[in-house]
DNA sequence: GCCAACGTTGGC
DNA sequence: GCCAACGTTGGC
Protein backbone atom coordinates (compact mmCIF):
# COMPACT_ATOMS: atom_id res chain seq x y z
CA UNK A 1 0.00 0.00 0.00
CA UNK A 2 1.23 3.23 -0.50
CA UNK A 3 1.45 5.74 2.66
CA UNK A 4 1.60 8.52 0.50
CA UNK A 5 4.39 11.49 0.00
CA UNK A 6 4.77 12.41 3.46
CA UNK A 7 8.38 12.57 3.39
CA UNK A 8 8.80 13.64 -0.21
CA UNK A 9 11.80 15.59 -0.64
CA UNK A 10 11.41 16.77 -3.96
CA UNK A 11 14.65 18.32 -5.02
CA UNK A 12 16.90 15.81 -3.78
CA UNK A 13 15.05 12.50 -4.51
CA UNK A 14 15.01 10.37 -7.62
CA UNK A 15 11.93 8.94 -8.70
CA UNK A 16 12.29 5.48 -7.99
CA UNK A 17 13.18 6.45 -4.75
CA UNK A 18 10.15 8.57 -4.07
CA UNK A 19 8.09 5.40 -5.39
CA UNK A 20 10.25 2.96 -2.77
CA UNK A 21 9.51 5.17 0.12
CA UNK A 22 5.57 3.83 -0.40
CA UNK A 23 4.25 0.80 0.59
CA UNK A 24 3.31 -0.82 -2.25
CA UNK A 25 0.48 -3.11 -2.23
CA UNK A 26 -2.57 -2.14 -4.97
CA UNK A 27 -1.26 0.67 -7.23
CA UNK A 28 -2.27 1.22 -10.72
CA UNK A 29 0.01 0.29 -13.62
CA UNK A 30 0.19 4.20 -14.58
CA UNK A 31 1.75 4.63 -11.24
CA UNK A 32 4.06 2.05 -10.95
CA UNK A 33 5.23 2.55 -14.34
CA UNK A 34 5.52 6.42 -13.86
CA UNK A 35 7.74 5.86 -10.34
CA UNK A 36 10.00 2.69 -12.19
CA UNK A 37 8.52 0.12 -9.86
CA UNK A 38 9.32 -3.32 -10.40
CA UNK A 39 7.28 -6.30 -9.09
CA UNK A 40 10.11 -8.47 -8.30
CA UNK A 41 11.74 -5.19 -5.86
CA UNK A 42 8.30 -5.29 -4.29
CA UNK A 43 9.08 -3.52 -0.53
CA UNK A 44 7.84 -5.43 2.49
CA UNK A 45 4.60 -4.30 3.75
CA UNK A 46 5.15 -1.91 6.29
CA UNK A 47 2.99 -2.36 8.77
CA UNK A 48 4.12 0.15 10.79
CA UNK A 49 1.18 2.00 10.41
CA UNK A 50 1.24 4.99 9.64
CA UNK A 51 0.87 7.43 12.94
CA UNK A 52 -1.05 10.17 12.31
CA UNK A 53 -0.83 13.64 13.66
CA UNK A 54 -3.77 15.05 15.19
CA UNK A 55 -3.60 18.35 13.71
CA UNK A 56 -2.19 19.12 10.64
CA UNK A 57 -1.36 22.21 8.96
CA UNK A 58 -2.39 22.98 5.45
CA UNK A 59 -2.66 26.22 3.48
CA UNK A 60 -5.70 27.72 3.05
CA UNK A 61 -6.67 26.45 0.22
CA UNK A 62 -5.76 23.03 1.02
CA UNK A 63 -2.90 23.31 -0.82
CA UNK A 64 -0.88 21.92 1.94
CA UNK A 65 2.00 20.95 0.88
CA UNK A 66 2.28 21.10 -2.16
CA UNK A 67 5.57 22.84 -2.02
CA UNK A 68 6.60 21.37 0.95
CA UNK A 69 7.08 17.79 1.95
CA UNK A 70 4.10 16.78 3.15
CA UNK A 71 5.50 15.86 6.59
CA UNK A 72 2.80 18.83 7.38
CA UNK A 73 -0.08 16.70 5.75
CA UNK A 74 -1.89 14.94 7.82
CA UNK A 75 -2.27 12.31 5.14
CA UNK A 76 -0.68 12.36 1.98
CA UNK A 77 -0.68 14.58 -0.75
CA UNK A 78 -3.06 15.84 -2.61
CA UNK A 79 -4.54 14.95 -5.72
CA UNK A 80 -5.65 15.84 -8.49
CA UNK A 81 -8.08 15.69 -11.05
CA UNK A 82 -8.16 14.44 -14.58
CA UNK A 83 -6.85 12.18 -16.28
CA UNK A 84 -9.52 9.69 -15.01
CA UNK A 85 -10.45 12.25 -14.40
CA UNK A 86 -11.69 11.80 -17.26
CA UNK A 87 -13.54 11.72 -14.88
CA UNK A 88 -15.42 14.35 -14.06
CA UNK A 89 -14.01 17.79 -15.49
CA UNK A 90 -12.56 19.30 -12.48
CA UNK A 91 -14.52 20.91 -9.65
CA UNK A 92 -14.40 23.98 -8.91
CA UNK A 93 -15.18 24.82 -5.37
CA UNK A 94 -12.47 24.25 -3.69
CA UNK A 95 -11.34 27.58 -3.24
CA UNK A 96 -14.61 28.33 -2.21
CA UNK A 97 -14.53 27.09 0.59
CA UNK A 98 -11.57 27.69 1.56
CA UNK A 99 -12.59 31.05 0.58
CA UNK A 100 -11.67 34.32 0.41
CA UNK A 101 -10.80 35.04 3.74
CA UNK A 102 -9.09 32.09 4.94
CA UNK A 103 -7.30 32.86 1.83
CA UNK A 104 -5.68 35.76 2.32
CA UNK A 105 -4.33 34.48 5.35
CA UNK A 106 -2.96 31.68 4.16
CA UNK A 107 -0.26 33.14 2.08
CA UNK A 108 1.51 34.09 5.05
CA UNK A 109 0.29 31.37 7.51
CA UNK A 110 -1.16 28.13 7.68
CA UNK A 111 -4.69 27.53 8.52
CA UNK A 112 -4.99 24.41 11.18
CA UNK A 113 -7.15 21.35 10.29
CA UNK A 114 -7.91 18.80 12.51
CA UNK A 115 -7.64 15.22 11.44
CA UNK A 116 -10.23 13.78 14.06
CA UNK A 117 -10.69 10.56 12.18
CA UNK A 118 -10.25 7.73 15.39
CA UNK A 119 -8.45 4.84 14.86
CA UNK A 120 -9.41 2.65 12.12
CA UNK A 121 -12.53 4.76 10.55
CA UNK A 122 -13.04 5.01 7.28
CA UNK A 123 -14.54 7.59 5.36
CA UNK A 124 -16.36 7.84 2.11
CA UNK A 125 -16.40 9.87 -1.04
CA UNK A 126 -17.68 10.52 -4.08
CA UNK A 127 -15.57 10.57 -7.27
CA UNK A 128 -17.24 11.96 -10.55
CA UNK A 129 -16.08 10.46 -13.52
CA UNK A 130 -17.49 11.40 -17.33
CA UNK A 131 -18.59 8.04 -19.12
CA UNK A 132 -19.18 9.30 -22.61
CA UNK A 133 -16.37 10.35 -25.18
CA UNK A 134 -14.83 13.72 -24.28
CA UNK A 135 -11.87 14.66 -26.35
CA UNK A 136 -9.77 17.15 -24.38
CA UNK A 137 -6.01 17.34 -26.54
CA UNK A 138 -7.02 15.09 -29.17
CA UNK A 139 -7.23 12.19 -25.91
CA UNK A 140 -10.53 10.58 -25.18
CA UNK A 141 -10.88 11.66 -21.07
CA UNK A 142 -13.53 8.91 -21.02
CA UNK A 143 -14.09 7.35 -17.65
CA UNK A 144 -16.95 4.84 -16.13
CA UNK A 145 -17.43 1.49 -14.14
CA UNK A 146 -16.58 -0.39 -17.22
CA UNK A 147 -13.45 1.10 -17.79
CA UNK A 148 -12.38 0.69 -13.71
CA UNK A 149 -13.92 -2.91 -13.49
CA UNK A 150 -11.78 -4.10 -16.77
CA UNK A 151 -8.31 -2.19 -14.92
CA UNK A 152 -9.50 -3.18 -11.39
CA UNK A 153 -6.68 -0.25 -10.38
CA UNK A 154 -6.57 3.21 -12.28
CA UNK A 155 -5.02 6.82 -10.80
CA UNK A 156 -7.29 9.33 -10.42
CA UNK A 157 -5.39 12.11 -11.69
CA UNK A 158 -7.01 15.52 -13.20
CA UNK A 159 -8.82 16.97 -10.59
CA UNK A 160 -7.73 20.67 -10.93
CA UNK A 161 -9.67 22.36 -8.24
CA UNK A 162 -8.37 23.13 -4.97
CA UNK A 163 -11.28 21.79 -2.48
CA UNK A 164 -11.64 18.36 -4.58
CA UNK A 165 -7.67 17.98 -4.28
CA UNK A 166 -7.92 18.76 -0.78
CA UNK A 167 -10.68 15.92 -0.44
CA UNK A 168 -8.42 13.53 -1.90
CA UNK A 169 -5.41 14.55 0.14
CA UNK A 170 -8.08 13.32 3.10
CA UNK A 171 -8.26 9.85 2.02
CA UNK A 172 -6.81 7.08 3.77
CA UNK A 173 -6.39 3.64 2.58
CA UNK A 174 -9.25 1.93 3.05
CA UNK A 175 -11.68 4.49 2.99
CA UNK A 176 -14.78 4.04 -0.12
CA UNK A 177 -15.59 6.13 -2.54
CA UNK A 178 -18.63 6.59 -5.11
CA UNK A 179 -17.71 6.32 -8.75
CA UNK A 180 -20.63 9.14 -9.79
CA UNK A 181 -20.70 9.35 -13.90
CA UNK A 182 -21.33 12.90 -14.56
CA UNK A 183 -22.18 14.96 -17.63
CA UNK A 184 -23.43 12.37 -19.55
CA UNK A 185 -27.48 11.11 -20.31
CA UNK A 186 -28.21 9.32 -16.78
CA UNK A 187 -25.62 10.98 -13.77
CA UNK A 188 -25.64 8.55 -10.88
CA UNK A 189 -23.80 6.68 -8.93
CA UNK A 190 -22.77 3.27 -10.62
CA UNK A 191 -20.43 1.53 -8.71
CA UNK A 192 -18.32 1.68 -5.01
CA UNK A 193 -14.29 1.86 -5.12
CA UNK A 194 -11.89 1.18 -2.62
CA UNK A 195 -8.95 4.14 -2.28
CA UNK A 196 -5.30 2.20 -2.73
CA UNK A 197 -3.10 5.01 -2.58
CA UNK A 198 -3.08 7.63 -0.30
CA UNK A 199 -2.46 11.52 -2.20
CA UNK A 200 0.42 11.68 -4.20
CA UNK A 201 1.61 14.30 -7.00
CA UNK A 202 -0.49 14.46 -9.77
CA UNK A 203 2.47 13.38 -12.68
CA UNK A 204 -0.36 14.11 -15.27
CA UNK A 205 0.11 18.20 -14.51
CA UNK A 206 3.76 18.53 -15.76
CA UNK A 207 3.14 16.28 -19.08
CA UNK A 208 2.88 18.37 -21.79
CA UNK A 209 1.35 16.15 -24.19
CA UNK A 210 -1.55 15.36 -21.47
CA UNK A 211 -4.94 17.04 -21.75
CA UNK A 212 -4.75 18.02 -18.41
CA UNK A 213 -0.90 19.75 -18.16
CA UNK A 214 -0.93 22.23 -16.08
CA UNK A 215 1.62 24.75 -17.59
CA UNK A 216 1.37 26.65 -14.31
CA UNK A 217 2.92 23.79 -12.10
CA UNK A 218 6.33 22.26 -12.16
CA UNK A 219 8.02 18.71 -10.61
CA UNK A 220 9.78 20.42 -8.27
CA UNK A 221 6.91 22.09 -6.45
CA UNK A 222 3.88 20.16 -7.37
CA UNK A 223 0.16 22.09 -6.63
CA UNK A 224 -1.59 18.74 -8.14
CA UNK A 225 -2.45 15.60 -6.01
CA UNK A 226 -4.42 12.38 -7.01
CA UNK A 227 -5.09 8.97 -5.59
CA UNK A 228 -5.24 5.51 -6.84
CA UNK A 229 -8.52 3.56 -6.46
CA UNK A 230 -9.27 -0.03 -6.80
CA UNK A 231 -12.52 -1.92 -8.30
CA UNK A 232 -15.05 -3.04 -5.69
CA UNK A 233 -18.03 -3.80 -7.22
CA UNK A 234 -20.79 -2.20 -9.02
CA UNK A 235 -23.96 -1.06 -7.55
CA UNK A 236 -26.66 -3.88 -7.74
CA UNK A 237 -28.64 -1.12 -9.66
CA UNK A 238 -27.52 2.17 -10.91
CA UNK A 239 -28.82 5.03 -8.17
CA UNK A 240 -29.47 8.02 -10.67
CA UNK A 241 -29.22 11.90 -9.54
CA UNK A 242 -32.74 12.13 -9.62
CA UNK A 243 -33.13 9.21 -7.31
CA UNK A 244 -30.90 10.73 -4.84
CA UNK A 245 -32.84 14.16 -5.06
CA UNK A 246 -36.35 12.50 -4.02
CA UNK A 247 -34.48 12.67 -0.57
CA UNK A 248 -32.62 16.08 -1.11
CA UNK A 249 -34.37 17.37 1.66
CA UNK A 250 -34.65 14.55 4.20
CA UNK A 251 -31.97 11.83 4.64
CA UNK A 252 -29.72 13.30 2.01
CA UNK A 253 -30.10 17.14 2.56
CA UNK A 254 -26.20 17.22 3.46
CA UNK A 255 -25.01 15.58 0.48
CA UNK A 256 -22.34 17.22 -0.46
CA UNK A 257 -22.86 15.85 -5.14
CA UNK A 258 -26.77 17.71 -4.11
CA UNK A 259 -25.08 20.88 -2.38
CA UNK A 260 -22.00 21.57 -4.15
CA UNK A 261 -23.14 20.00 -7.39
CA UNK A 262 -19.55 21.51 -8.95
CA UNK A 263 -17.53 19.66 -6.70
CA UNK A 264 -15.58 16.60 -8.12
CA UNK A 265 -14.51 15.01 -5.51
CA UNK A 266 -16.70 15.44 -2.25
CA UNK A 267 -17.19 13.55 1.26
CA UNK A 268 -20.19 11.44 2.00
CA UNK A 269 -21.20 11.03 5.60
CA UNK A 270 -21.44 7.92 7.04
CA UNK A 271 -25.21 8.28 7.49
CA UNK A 272 -25.30 9.35 3.62
CA UNK A 273 -23.12 6.30 3.00
CA UNK A 274 -25.40 4.14 4.70
CA UNK A 275 -28.98 5.04 3.30
CA UNK A 276 -27.94 5.05 -0.37
CA UNK A 277 -26.41 1.32 0.28
CA UNK A 278 -29.81 0.99 1.37
CA UNK A 279 -31.26 2.69 -1.50
CA UNK A 280 -29.31 0.37 -3.66
CA UNK A 281 -31.69 -2.57 -2.05
CA UNK A 282 -34.51 -1.03 -2.97
CA UNK A 283 -36.57 -2.43 -5.39
CA UNK A 284 -37.95 -0.11 -7.95
CA UNK A 285 -40.64 -0.23 -11.03
CA UNK A 286 -39.39 0.55 -14.07
CA UNK A 287 -40.70 3.88 -14.39
CA UNK A 288 -39.62 4.80 -11.17
CA UNK A 289 -35.64 5.23 -11.66
C1' DG B 1 -27.62 23.72 -27.17
C1' DC B 2 -29.17 26.36 -23.10
C1' DC B 3 -28.31 28.15 -18.93
C1' DA B 4 -27.56 28.44 -13.74
C1' DA B 5 -24.05 28.47 -10.55
C1' DC B 6 -19.67 29.24 -9.54
C1' DG B 7 -14.70 30.11 -10.09
C1' DT B 8 -10.93 32.96 -12.13
C1' DT B 9 -8.85 36.92 -14.07
C1' DG B 10 -7.59 41.43 -14.40
C1' DG B 11 -8.52 46.49 -14.54
C1' DC B 12 -9.04 50.10 -11.54
C1' DG C 1 -10.20 45.12 -2.37
C1' DC C 2 -14.10 45.57 -5.65
C1' DC C 3 -16.35 43.97 -9.43
C1' DA C 4 -17.26 43.16 -14.37
C1' DA C 5 -16.12 40.02 -17.82
C1' DC C 6 -15.18 35.68 -18.91
C1' DG C 7 -14.56 30.57 -18.42
C1' DT C 8 -16.06 25.98 -16.66
C1' DT C 9 -19.08 22.49 -14.80
C1' DG C 10 -22.77 19.82 -15.48
C1' DG C 11 -27.88 19.06 -15.44
C1' DC C 12 -31.51 19.24 -18.52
Amino acid sequence: MLYGFRDWQPKHQTRERKFAQYQIEMVSKRTQAHYGYDEGQKPAPRRSERTRKPAVKVDQDGDSIASSPLSSVPSSPEPEKKTPAKRARANKDENATESKPAAKKAKTATATVIDDRQPGEIRYWLMKAEPEPRIEKGQDVKFSIDDLERLRTSTWEGVRNHEAKKNMQRMRLGDLAFLYHSNCKEPGIAGVMKICTEGYPDFTAWDKSHPYFDAKTKEESPVWHMVDVEFERRMERFVSLKELREYGDKELKGLALLRRSQLSVSPVSREEWEFIMELEKKVVDAEDS
